[in-house]
Formats: structure tokens, sequence, C-alpha cells
DNA sequence: GGTAATTTGTTCGTATGTATC
DNA sequence: TGATACATACGAACAAATTAC
């Protein structure tokens, strides 16, 4: 149910420059969602009876304003606008989420009981061999998984950290459950990979993709570890903020 | 030319740790780099004169400290020690490097000026399509490449500055050139993407693989923008820390 | 794994409209 | 009015990258 729309020549707007708005406003209406393929070049040409050079020139404005991305063989795409994820001492997924418009929603994927190994250890300050609970939780915005998180926490100390989890999903509540009233995060390591395949799944990227890995500890008021995070994000749709 | 080890029994160290010890002490020497394929257990075992379990107990100690890595199907590599690139105020890469017992150096792979698009204009504050002037590099630890730079600054105020870089290498002395005498990071943003083909040559990586993409703003006393850099790091060979 | 089809990217050339001096 | 420079628009052919079969 596309608006027609005509061109008109000599009216001081250059037929490119209305096609450029046409694009624009198509995509502003939600007719072209992020993600999705834009017709042809050729096809926009045929439909305005323009020459495709003149279909190419909105493109280029469209991509310089990065509204618009095009692939060579592959097609042009309406640019996905990426996450902003500010790293700070108390992040709230859900809080981040929610200050840009967007609807933040997650569940838990799965849990288990792990000993610590040489990183593990090194990372919570424990030694190798003990015994830690594991969570693993997918976050999703805007219906699109963006995030697994894998967490750990010393099953002797945090003993329901699953239980709590599942009924409060919060990871403070589950700190609180282990006498831990206040933490932050310590330090945030961050790198990147392709994606592990169970991970491809949960994201639902193809095999491939770069993730961004962002390993954090968050530690008590004392400044011990408490909670080690390995965090699995889909690099296309996530951009890191630190502000220093 | 690899030394000469006997593994003595009875000794109170066990078998597989003198094994362990002396594959850590290859590793560290060189002898096996890091992205090397070990020889397969059974080889070691032979050389050693010893079980092919007692091996496997090694090489499992060795991997849980994150200094092999088991690819199942593949054999067992040597893990790339990442180099941790801490994210601050004030970062030169130079002094990140050497603090790490790891050799710094770099070149120039190209410069020229552009036109601000819609990105550049926004990260330095100036009306699109003002002129500016673009230097990359590439910077080299322990002789591999870890990362590509692109750099940008005001063409008016930075008019020298391809000069000055290429005759200093120094990026306070080109902001010195524009009378800009204190400078500091203003945000990072981070994200990830797969190597573009060109950055693939620089880089010495092969397609297809990930790269982590950090671009900075640089702003002056008065907290104006004055330099923009996008770099591209091999994610297998770095990682990023934030001290929070 | 190889081939053909699809799609964007690049480079020629030609013609026309518009603003300025 | 004429000369000039620049942006706009069309046409054709080919290159490069990706996808489908």
């Amino acid at each position: 149910m596309t608006k027609q729309v005509k061109i008109d020549r000599g009216t001081g707007v250059s037929v490119w420059r209305q096609i450029s708005e046409w694009l624009r406003a198509e995509i502003a209406s939600g007719a072209f969602v992020a993600g999705e393929r834009l017709p042809t070049e050729t096809d926009i040409a045929e439909r305005f009876s323009v020459n495709r050079h003149t279909v190419r020139r909105a493109i280029a404005a469209l991509t310089a304003d990065g509204i618009l991305r095009a692939d060579q063989g592959r097609g042009t795409f309406v640019a996905s606008t990426p996450i902003n994820y500010p790293i700070r001492k108390r992040t709230r997924f859900s809080e981040i989420i929610s200050s840009q418009d967007r609807t933040p929603s997650g569940r838990t994927i799965g849990s288990g009981q792990d000993e610590a190994d040489a990183l593990l250890a090194l990372r919570l300050d424990v030694p190798p061999g003990t015994q830690l609970l594991r969570i693993e939780t997918l976050r999703v915005v805007d219906g699109a998984p963006v995030l697994v998180a894998t967490s750990w926490f010393e099953a002797e100390r945090f003993r329901d950290a699953v239980g709590v989890y599942e009924a409060t999903h919060s990871f403070t509540e589950v700190l609180k459950s282990g006498g831990v009233h206040d933490y932050e995060r310590k330090e945030s390591r961050i790198s990147a990979e392709l994606v592990e395949p169970q991970d491809a799944l949960h994201l639902g990227i193809a095999s491939g993709q770069p993730v961004l890995v962002v390993e954090s500890v968050n530690v008590d008021q004392d400044g011990r570890p408490v909670q080690y995070t390995s965090t699995r994000m889909v690099a296309e749709r996530m951009q890191l903020v630190i502000e220093s």
C-alpha cells in the first residue's frame, strides 16, 4: 500500500532529491524496517522512470547520512541503528535499553554447577575447583535477541542463586541472597570472536558472524569479586560506549 | 634446535607436570608461536617415552591456564595471549605496549584529504563537507601487526598534519601544530565487524576474521573535538580493558 | 565445488539546465 | 548577449561481490 509518488521535473527540486526524500519518508513510516533490503536500483529506477544513476545519487545521499547501507552483490539495506551500551560502574540492562526508547526483555536459557577452571578462579579470586553456580540468560530488544550472558557465583555463598534468579530475574536479588547489598563493576575486558554455534542459535545469527565478548567482574562493598559474567553481544546491533 | 629434556621419575615432581613445564618453557621461549599447532599427543608421548595419557594430563593443565587451546577435530594450538589495551583519558599506544614487555612499532600506510560525511561531521562537530586531513597508520607489536588506525583532522586548523606526522610519528605533535597543547579522549565507541579486505592485507589476517572497531574522539582543553580516529584491531590479539 | 544469475560499483560519453561574470 | 563553470540527468558497458542452484 505504498503511496503513489510522482516525480515533478522543473520544480527546482532535483529528481535525485525527490527520490531521496521519498525513500527517507518510506523508512520513517516503517514501510522499510531496519535490516530490510530495498528494491534494486534498477527496480526503483523503472518505478520512477529515471536512470539508475539518478537512483544511485539518492541512495548515496542517504548512505552518507547513515540511513542506508549498500553491499556490493547483496543489495541496499536499511541501516540498523546500533544500540548504545554504556559501560559504567552500575549498568542495568533494562534501564539502558529503556532510555533509548526500546523495549527490553529476557529469559533464562540455562543453569547448572561447574568447577572453577583457571580463568574463573583468577577472576573470582577462589581456588581452582571451587564449586560455582552458572546462570545463562538471553536478552532481547524490540523482539530481536541482542546478547547471551553467562554468570558464575560461588555456590557456597549463593546457595539458591538459580532459584532466586528464576523468581526475580534480578542479579541484584541473587547477590542480596548471599548478603551482598551493594556492588559495582570492577573491570570489563572486551574482545571479539566469531560466534559459537550454540550462541548463534540463541542470537538468531549466522555462523561466521562476529560477536563482542565482554567479561566483567562485580565486586561487593569490600572489593571482593562476587559475580563473573561473560557476555556475547551481536556486534551488528551493539555499540559499547566508554565515557572516560 | 629444541633443548634436550629428560624426565626424572621419583623426584617429587610428577611426570605430567615436568612435561607441562617443558611445554610452558618452549612456548615462552618462542619455540612454539601463538597459533601454531603442537605436535600430536602421540609424538610428544614417544619423545619422552611416556604414555599418551600422561601427555594429555599435561596439555589439560595448560589448557585450563589458557596457554593452549584444543579445537575438536583440528588439533591443539598455542593460544595467542592477547594484548591488554586499557582505555583511558590518555592512552599512548607505545607506553601501553612497552609496559607489557613487548616491542611496539608502527608506520604510516596512507594519507589524504576527504570531505566530512555525516558521521565525521557529527563526531568532529563541523559542517558536512568540511575539508579534513586523513592519516592512516599500522601498529605492530613484536613483529605482528595488531591494528590499523585512521585519523581525521580539520584541514584548515591542522594544515600540515601529514607533514608533521611523517616527521615526528606523533599525534601529540600534530595537535600542537594546530595550537592544541593539551588534549584528552572524550569517548570511545566499541563494536566488532568482519575485517575489510584492505585491512586484512595490512593486518595479515584472513578475510572473515573479526576485528574490534574502536571509534574515539580527542578534545582540546576547551572540550572541542580535534581528532577523530577509527581503529581496527585484530580481535584475536587484543583485549580492551575498562577499569571503571 | 563450479557456474550462472543477480546486484551494486565504476567509468566512459553525451546532453541539458542554471548561475555567474 | 555570450562565455564559462558546475550540477543534473541519461545511456551503455563492464567490473566486482554475492547468492542460488
